[in-house]
DNA sequence: AATGAATGAGCTTTCATTCAT
DNA sequence: TATGAATGAAAGCTCATTCAT
């Protein structure tokens, strides 16, 4: 029994900081959405966490630190998103790459307020390079796999002429462009929407495996 | 002789004043991409502008109206690139097209300076509406053209099952996540990629029309 | 046996605690000593204490209190010294009048740790009268007894023209200086060379007394 | 006419500048002697000298700055006095030795606010170097002069057994102590009696050339 | 029209102190 | 007795804005 106790106590304290952190970049979200990032301050994500002015610079230190671990954050939610469904997928390529494709519009990843803030870190980033440094891996390991998985499919259907390289890049721009437009014009393009003009730009390429509609 | 000079005085300050304005906005071009938005001083883009201190608020009252006029310059000069671009084009709906695909990889456009400013804004737009009201009216006729031009190409083709929205919006959103990628890693898109990677799109969708390379 | 643990207890505590606040004290002066009066804060005193955070203000409920412990500290450590050393010296003035003066420059009252913590309450008494009262009376009673020292050994030697109180006075300033050049300029003034001075101080009222060297 | 404007105009301005600068430092003697060194705060600082809050930061960028242009002006402010004092002494090493005792119990010097000021920085030395070195070239200076001087005292005298450099060091500290008890117990030690026992220090060396009082 | 010294509100950060554990 | 997470007041500093020149 008291071993029990002894064990659970740090845990649960150990546990509280996570807890803590968690709390406060999901605050500082928020914030960066509501408020944009320049009128971000720490008071107000302290305030919208329900906590007091220093918190944040007792569990982050600097705000500096406190948009790293966002970012951070944003960054490893998307990848393990990704890398499930990767795994989860059927087997065949054109399953992987529908798989990616609806990874993209998921409710949980493209709210707006998410999306605010990865673009606002993607504004950011040409002036603060650590920003950039902290997705480089992240982004390129995403892009193998995409480009792989293009190219697995376009060896499967034996067509020739595609450029698996600029099908997956273009289809990587689209995708992020089709964000910017859910972020900005919210009522004119849907999750649903983008799902179908992505669609349609495989189906192009690989007509046997997307429908056209 | 008194009256002449009195003529030209106001005229040359005049001209001077519109001169003061273009420059101090180029200067806040200089500091969003060099140094990011959160951290663009007035004192530095009056620096930048090799001007002193109060110059900005002389000229444009309030931080925000520069923000306000660099956005819209911004603006403006996308659309008399594009509006000209499309005059000048070949009649048919095919070459129409490719200008306006020429125009956004044009260099005088797509720097990546005037990229890091254009995503800086966009990123704020969500929390400050206004950024969104000064460019509706403008992307909603960049899109009513597009549009029309793609719909005017389909109808040419005969093909069916296209739909010409989805494939301006396709084309739209596509085009801005390519200005992405070479805003922010630029050693691995250039314009000439994003040429060829849109070119490969509408090839897709068009193949009479546009090469496959 | 519980009885026994029950009443051995208490006294470790008791115990404990002095000695908790000796540490803490310490701990105050070597934090004092690195990182200068201002800069010291409840926090690195604890840390380099190895003890936790909010340990002082169990301790010493307040930082001011922290502080005026540690004055008082140095101020009883030096008393003690100098009243042993004053009554272990042998009998005579001359060698009373010694034991003073070797005690100011023993390496366990003028170490530069030491001497910068004095330095700095001294300093701040001005503002903080509470400075100057803790030490008071103490500064007195040394006087009271160098001023009485060196009028007896005036009366012993019966010359004329001497000032017994200026002559006290003017070895405590120079004692103090000299300390401070300890502090401040170490490689040019050892304790060694203190004493030296001190001892041609004397010797030139007192020649019969200090030899010249 | 114009010409004289144009002059003068300039010249205002930039006088102006300086004379912020030397407002604010007196402002800050005026406050540490008050409050504290660990206590004085640029607002108060500000507050003391009439203006308002940022001003500190405008003319020196940061505390730290203000800090050290005001040692500097100490000890610029010392040098210089009993720079002049030594030129315009008396031919002989007795009276050049006399200017320099002068000098340091000057009221212009040695006011309760200025010392408070001085022994604080002298007490943060330790742990700030830069103090240190802001005044080392100075204090040697000022110590070879001092020291050439009581050596060529002795050798006029002809008088042997005495050592220049000690009875230098002797008067330095002696002095440095009587300042501190003119700061610390200023009922005490009046400049009147540091004077008094500083002469009476140098009378027992050189009994030829200062009278015994 | 232009300057740049001055302002003061608001920011990030520090830290003495409190308190649940 | 001891811990360390949490608080909130106050610090240094920044910067948009004003205004005398």
């Amino acid at each position: 029994m008291e071993q029990a106790a002894e064990t659970i106590a740090p845990r649960r304290r150990k546990l509280s900081r996570e807890v803590r952190r968690q709390q406060l970049i999901e605050a500082t979200i928020a914030c960066i959405a509501k408020r944009g990032f320049a009128e971000t301050t720490l008071a107000e994500v302290a305030k919208t966490a329900g906590l007091s002015q220093g918190i944040v610079n007792l569990h982050f230190n600097t705000k500096d630190q406190l948009l790293f671990a966002t970012l951070a954050h944003l960054r490893d939610e998307y990848k393990e998103t990704w890398t499930n469904a990767y795994e989860r997928a059927g087997g065949s390529a054109a399953e992987k790459l529908a798989a990616l494709m609806a990874v993209d519009f998921e409710p949980g990843l493209c709210g707006r307020d998410k999306l605010a803030v990865w673009f606002a870190f993607q504004a950011e980033a040409k002036s603060r390079p650590t920003y950039r440094e902290l997705c480089e891996q992240y982004d390129e390991e995403y892009d193998r796999v995409l480009e792989g998985t293009v190219r697995k499919l376009i060896r499967e259907d034996g067509t020739r002429g595609l450029n698996a390289k600029d099908i997956a890049a273009g289809f990587s721009a689209m995708a992020e462009g089709l964000w910017l437009c859910m972020l900005v014009t919210p009522s004119q393009m849907t999750a649903k929407d983008a799902r179908r003009i992505c669609r349609s730009y495989f189906a192009q390429f690989f007509p046997q495996h997307y429908a056209k509609k």
